[in-house]
Parts: structure tokens; C-alpha cells; sequence
RNA sequence: GCACUUAUGGUGAAAUGGAUAUCACAGCGGUCUUCGGAACCGUUAUUCUGGGUUCGAAUCCUGGUAAGUGCACCA
């Protein structure tokens, strides 16, 4: 529809003599104002001295002479916007592809044929899954579904760090404490919170004694070389707690990955790429190897240290290297949070030099950091909740307000609610998470979408049960609830073309916020028939909408609430 | 010091350069034996600051103020 309205647009400018490629048809900011509308008569009255107001009206009497019988009205208001009226015959048809399509409306096919990659939620290994990752998780979640519905093959993956001085501080202390220690620990949770407290020791033990530090750094070196050693047991022992313990998680919070990329495997590849690029991308300097950023605007960053260890940097290179030659991506999408942006411009910019196709391919997005409760998270120091621990406080939050209800539901509600507090912001600003103030079960909240869908559903359900089916009206007035509905490919499509989920979140409440403002409004069951199937053809689609803008996000919806 | 990011009602946010700046929370006032009230309706209140570009600016440019982040061997 839209194009059609553009092409006519198009015909018309042509017809005065003027060619262009891109008008803008939008939908306008009231719906009272019409369905479509475009601000073409403004952007090119000026080049023909003439009043855009009587520039619009020449425009919509050529447009009269030649449009099709879909559109009903073409007017001009305020300052020279043209607005479209489109018959009720077009969005019957879209609402009957909403029926029909049902969880496929809304997909796009800007992607199709094409491989994305996504990475997100990489962890480190040894430190614990806190509240800030579930930020990350969260945008990368949605971001991978929103992949989805461009039409590409998507794989996800995530990368984790296993193997950093870091964790040879908290392999240290279980060493010292001796294996057994951990052994003794019955639960898999008990196990987890004693590898987080190793590593919050070991952090300050190093810091307080040289001789904690130069043990440390040759476990480290051991660790990395993998060199059969007490430490090296330890180690695979930490590692595969920790990595079981991440999968739960996530699992928990809805992500699934295909596979992982660690950062001992990417070390190694990033090293030799970097060294083999000496000394025309990379020089040394004071016995490292690094990148003169400034050439590019940009500043000078390590890749190799002096000790002869690849940092971050080279990592990021070697993990870049391993995503295009596993799985060959035409866009390779990864998510951290913003504090990595320039340190990214230099990495992506080097490993342009080594392939063009890395950094031109390579997609950063970006989040905000959480707090929680006004302070900063560091895992460093501890004391940081656990995203498990959160997710538990909310869960009994929503106990609360309904004890009936079943642990999955509750673990639904609540995930969705934490999931929508990060998804209703565009990504990219921190947050500032207080149980108290942010956590909100009304208004514009997860469970509001959650509650709206299973409502909607449930009345579904029941008339089903009396014998209705869904059937829609042609005599019907089209309503504000059904012409929004319609919007959702054009919301996808954006989401797409930015990878940003807040784009679905919004029109999400809003389309809720539209049916149960309809619903106040309507008997959608009554005594009627053609009424109320009708009604149940409206909801009915509603439903399909909602079901699959929920999806997006990641947020998973109960049967009860 | 240099670079990047940000500044919207009391709070949290939205708005490809467009029409009366939208939404939620909180506040205030209503709806209420309903197809499921985690709902609906009404109401109060907002673009940091000076200048510029434009028919038109929260949005673009520029000066200022304030905040956050990053700048060599940490991850």
C-alpha cells in the first residue's frame, strides 16, 4: 500500500516536472489526520515559488485523476501535508493476512537468503552471572529474534572468557583451600558461590603480597599453555561448573546458543594474525605489539603484550577471524556494553587492515550499564546480586500479588518484567534497577503484555466453547485498534534496519493499551452472532500481533496469570 | 588535556527535520457483581542554555553548562 501511494506520488511530481527517487509516505502521528501522509508539497514548493499549502492541493487533484479505488480521500491539512484515506477493503485484506499468516505476519524478507551471526551474554567464566549480564542477555535475545524475522539463517553464539589472570587468582585460592573443599560442596549453587568467593580472594590476596602475585602469574601461564598441573585440574573442575551453570541461566531467561567460542581458542588465532602482521598493521613498541590508532583518528592500543601474551585485542581479532571462517556471515552482529565502544573502533578498524570484510561487516550495538540501586556493580569486589538471586526477589514479588499462581508462571512474569524494564528504552542509556521504583506490574510493564494476551486469549477460548468462530464483517467500520494492527510489518521492519528492540516494546503497549481500551468498550460475546464473531475476528488477530511482537522480545507469556 | 556519548513533566522513557511533543509511573478525580480489575476513563505537569540553518528544530550546526565513558601492556 505504501509503495502504491508513493508511486502515485511519484507520478504525480513527474507529471510537473519534478524527478525524484524517495518521497516519504509515514503514518501520521494522529490517526485522525488519516492513514497515510506525506510532506512532499513542503520539501518542493520552494523550488517553485509557490505556496506549499496550494502546491498540495495541484498535487492531490492530479493524484484524484489517477489513483486507485483503495484509496478513498486524498487532503491537505495544516501547513501542506497530503494525507491518504485508504478504503476498509485494504485492511480487511491485511487483517485477513493476519488470520491466515498468524505468527508469520510481520515477517520480513530484507534478509532473506542471508547468514547472521549473533554473539551476546558472553560471560566470564569464574565470575558470577550478575544482574548487568542479564542486560546484554536480554538486548541479544531479542536482537537474535529480530534477526530471525529478517528472513536470514541465524546462528547465535557466545564467548566466553575462560582463561584470564583473573581466573588464575580464584584457581589460586581453590588450590590453597585444596580440592576437596569444593568436592565437599553438595549443590551445584553452593559450588558456583564458592568459585565466585575464590575469585574475590584471589583478587585481593594479589594485591596484597608479591609472592601471591608471581604464584598467580605462573598458574596463569601454566593455564594458558595448558600445562598438565594441579592448577590445570582445578581448573577444568571451575570451568565446567561455571559453564553448566551459565547454560542454566540463560536457559532460564530464554536464549539457547549454537555453540561457543572461548577465549583461550580466539587467543591463539588472534596472536599469530597479529604477528603475522608485523610490521605493516601492528609495530612493537617498549616490547609490545600495538596499533597506532592515531593514524585513523583514534588512539594506540596493545595487542601483544611485553610478556608475549595477546590482550583483549588480539583476542577480539582472533574471535573475529573464527566467526567469518565458522560461519561466514553477511552480517556478524555482536552486543556489549558502551564502555567498549572506542576500544571497538580500534579493533574493528585494524582488523579492516587485515580484512575488509571483517570491519565492514561487523555490527557493534551497544548497551548501558545496569546499577543497582544507585550503586555500581563491580564483580571484582563482590557483593554484586546474582542475576538468579534478582530474578528469585521478583518472583516472590509476584507471589505475592497472586499466590495461586504456579512456580513457571511466576518465573515467567517475572523474567518478563525484568526483560521489559531493558527493552522498553532504547539500548544505550544505563539503568538504574531498584526493585522498589522500577519493577512495575502495571501500566507500561511486561506483565501488562503478558496479562492483555492471556486475557484476549482466554475469551478466545470461551467463545470457542459456545460454538463461535472468528469471522470478520464486511459492513463493519475498520477501528483504530484494527488499523494499528496492520502497522507491524513497518515496526519489524525498523527494528531490522537498526537492531533495536525498543521499536516492537512500544508498539507493543501500545497495541495492548489499544485492545483494552477497545475492550472496556466492547460486549465482545453477546447475544449477536455476527457481532460477536466479528469482534472474535478482531481479537482474534490482535492476538496473532501481540503473540508474535512478545516473541521478539524474548518474553514468554503463561497460560494463567 | 584529547575523543566519544548523553541532557525531554516530580520519576522512567518515546518521537526517519513535520501537524496540538507521545507513553507509563507517581499525584488527583472517576468507572466496578465483567468476555479475566495486573483493566478502563478523566486530570495536573515536560524539550539544559545562548546563537545559527530551515517554510518548520527535542532532532541538524556552533558556543556554554552539567553528567557518563574511553584514552599502552586489566578484562
Amino acid at each position: 500500500m505504501k509503495k502504491e501511494i508513493e508511486n502515485l506520488i511519484k507520478q504525480a511530481l513527474l507529471s510537473l516536472g519534478i524527478e525524484t527517487e524517495n518521497v516519504l509516505v509515514e503514518y501520521p502521528g494522529d490517526m485522525a489526520h488519516g492513514d497515510f501522509a506525506t510532506n512532499v508539497a513542503m520539501l518542493y514548493a520552494k523550488g517553485r515559488a509557490q505556496n506549499p499549502k496550494d502546491f498540495a492541493l495541484e498535487l492531490v487533484s492530479i493524484m484524484n485523476d489517477k489513483k486507485s479505488n483503495l484509496i478513498e480521500d486524498i487532503s491537505v491539512a495544516g501547513p501542506g501535508f497530503i494525507n491518504f484515506k485508504i478504503s476498509k477493503e485494504y485492511f480487511f485484506k491485511e487483517l485477513e493476512k493476519i488470520n491466515t499468516e498468524k505468527e508469520n505476519y510481520g515477517k520480513s524478507d530484507i534478509y532473506n537468503g542471508k547468514k547472521i551471526l549473533v554473539e551476546h551474554s558472553s560471560p566470564n567464566l569464574f565470575k558470577p552471572f550478575h544482574i548487568g549480564h542479564v542486560m546484554n542477555n536480554t538486548i541479544g535475545e531479542s536482537i537474535t529474534r529480530i534477526a530471525s524475522a529478517s528472513g536470514a539463517d541465524v546462528s547465535v553464539i557466545s564467548y566466553p572468557s575462560d582463561i584470564s589472570l583473573g581466573i588464575g587468582k580464584a584457581v589460586y585460592v581453590m588450590l590453597l583451600d585444596g580440592l576437596e573443599k569444593i568436592q565437599s560442596l553438595d549443590t551445584d549453587t553452593e559450588k558456583l558461590a564458592y568459585l565466585g568467593e575464590c575469585y574475590v580472594r584471589g583478587t585481593k590476596m594479589f594485591e596484597e603480597s608479591d609472592e601471591v602475585k608471581s604464584r598467580v602469574k605462573e598458574i596463569t601461564k601454566n593455564l594458558y599453555e595448558k600445562i598438565s598441573s594441579p592448577e590445570l585440574d582445578a581448573y577444568e573442575i571451575g570451568k565446567e561448573i561455571n559453564l553448566k551453570y551459565f547454560i542454566n541461566i540463560v536457559a532460564r531467561l530464554g536464549s539457547h546458543f549454537d555453540n561457543f567460542i572461548f577465549e583461550s581458542e580466539a587467543g591463539k588465532v588472534g596472536q599469530k594474525i597479529v604477528e603475522e602482521n608485523i610490521p605493516e598493521i601492528f609495530t612493537k613498541s617498549d616490547g609490545a605489539v600495538v596499533y597506532e590508532g592515531e593514524k585513523e583518528g583514534l588512539h594506540t592500543r596493545v595487542f601483544i603484550n611485553s610478556e608475549g601474551y595477546p590482550t583483549y585485542e588480539s583476542k577480539d581479532i582472533g574471535l573475529m577471524s573464527l566467526k567469518f571462517e565458522k560461519y561466514n556471515p553477511n552480517i556478524s552482529i555482536f552486543i556489549t556494553d558502551h564502555e567498549q565502544t572506542n576500544y571497538f573502533e580500534v579493533v574493528k578498524n585494524a582488523a579492516g587492515k587485515i580484512n575488509k570484510e571483517w570491519e565492514e561487516k561487523t555490527v557493534h550495538r551497544t548497551h548501558g550499564r545496569m546499577t543497582f540501586k544507585g550503586q555500581k556493580m563491580s564483580s571484582r569486589l563482590g557483593g554484586v546480586p546474582l542475576a538468579a538471586t534478582l530474578i528469585d526477589a521478583v518472583v516472590e514479588e509476584v507471589k505475592e500479588k497472586n499466590p495461586d499462581i504456579d512456580n513457571k508462571s511466576a518465573d515467567m512474569i517475572a523474567i518478563g518484567s525484568l526483560k521489559y524494564t531493558i527493552l522498553r528504552a532504547k539500548a544505550g542509556s544505563n539503568i538504574n534497577f531498584d526493585p522498589e521504583t522500577s519493577l512495575s506490574f502495571e501500566g507500561d510493564s511486561g506483565p501488562y503484555l503478558q496479562y492483555t494476551l492471556v486475557r484476549a486469549k482466554s475469551v478466545l477460548n470461551k467463545a470457542k466453547e459456545q460454538g463461535f468462530e472468528p469471522k470478520y464483517n464486511p459492513e463493519k467500520e475498520i477501528g483504530i485498534l484494527e488499523k494499528y494492527l496492520t502497522r507491524f510489518p513497518s515496526i519489524v521492519e525498523k527494528s531490522i534496519n537498526e537492531w533495536a528492540p525498543h521499536h516492537i516494546s512500544g508498539y507493543d503497549i501500545e497495541a495492548a493499551h489499544l485492545f483494552n481500551s477497545w475492550y472496556g468498550n466492547t460486549k465482545i460475546i453477546s447475544e449477536d452472532k455476527e457481532e460477536t464473531e466479528h469482534n472474535l475476528f478482531v481479537t482474534s488477530c490482535f492476538v496473532a500481533v501481540l503473540e508474535k511482537g512478545i516473541e521478539l522480545l524474548g518474553i514468554t507469556v503463561p497460560e494463567k496469570m
